[in-house]
DNA sequence: ATGACGAGTCCGACTCGA
């Protein structure tokens, strides 16, 4: 079961490269972010006539997730528990049924600039209400991934320049510490468990020529259960996506699970 | 350096992102 992760920014613009994409990807679940699209102008069929499922969770202007899958979904859920005022569509739940059934949670955590402030105090809270969600999934002992735009920074080696980053709310020692608080519960970062050293990214901005100058992060990651990392086959980031006609500012990056 | 990004919203200029 190959199950991507991708922050499409705005499936108005992007639903081109998508299509592409998934055309030669063939993941069998994919999860977006950024759709900014209320669902009712999400263009489904574009999916369907591929053979996927369609479920979103939009809002009107920005954020939003989707889930994609070509396996049947139950139990689809929409928002972050936690709490009842937040208005953001940034999360997602369902369960994949193959081989095997899989907890896909797909979500888009907040960025949090500037920090100080409010926004950084919305995605430290939005931390810890994932923390508990994350916590609740493990007790099913069922294999479970949470994939999706953290926005954060782990480490050093995850940024090009991380000098340029230490400010920010994506690095900054709290917003690493709350990641690490999701890590510590029992899962496994994907893309780590396989691949090691620097130079790995799955975005850049579109601004001062970061591409061309390889000045990226790596903001988007899977987080697996203990039975979901257990059947953890392969993880990849299709970079050459950035390179391509019209691109989204990050690129996909996938898991393959024996199930 | 007069610049150096892009998407969405409602129509020129704002908000939002990372």
């Amino acid at each position: 079961m190959k199950i991507a992760s991708f922050n499409i920014n705005g499936i108005k613009a992007r639903h081109p490269a998508l299509c592409d994409w998934l055309d030669e990807a063939q993941p069998d679940v994919a999860l977006l972010q950024e759709i900014k699209s209320v669902d009712e102008g999400f263009p489904r069929e574009l999916f369907e006539d591929r053979g996927y499922n369609v479920e979103t969770h939009g809002q009107k202007g920005f954020n939003g997730v989707a889930i994609l899958s070509k396996l049947p979904l139950e139990d689809v859920t929409r928002g972050l528990p936690g709490d009842d005022t937040d208005e953001q569509a940034r999360w997602i739940e369902a369960t994949v049924v193959g081989d095997r059934a899989v907890r896909v949670c797909g979500l888009y955590l907040p960025n949090g600039n500037p920090a100080p402030g409010p926004k950084y105090d919305y995605k430290l809270a939005w931390m810890a209400r994932m923390k508990t969600r994350a916590a609740e999934l493990l007790t099913s002992e069922e294999p479970v991934v949470l994939a999706g735009d953290y926005n954060v920074i782990p480490q050093p080696e995850d940024a090009a320049r991380p000098e340029a980053w230490t400010e920010d709310a994506l690095f900054l020692p709290q917003t690493r510490a709350a990641f690490r608080e999701i890590l510590s519960l029992g899962y496994t970062e994907a893309f780590r468990a396989r691949t090691r050293g620097p130079g790995h990214y799955t975005f850049w901005d579109y601004q001062a020529g970061a591409w061309n100058r390889n000045h990226g992060i790596r903001i988007d990651h899977l987080l697996l259960s203990p039975q979901a990392a257990d059947l953890l086959t392969d993880c990849q980031i299709d970079k050459d996506v950035r390179g391509r006609e019209k691109p989204s500012d990050h690129v996909p990056i996938w898991v393959d699970l024996d199930a």
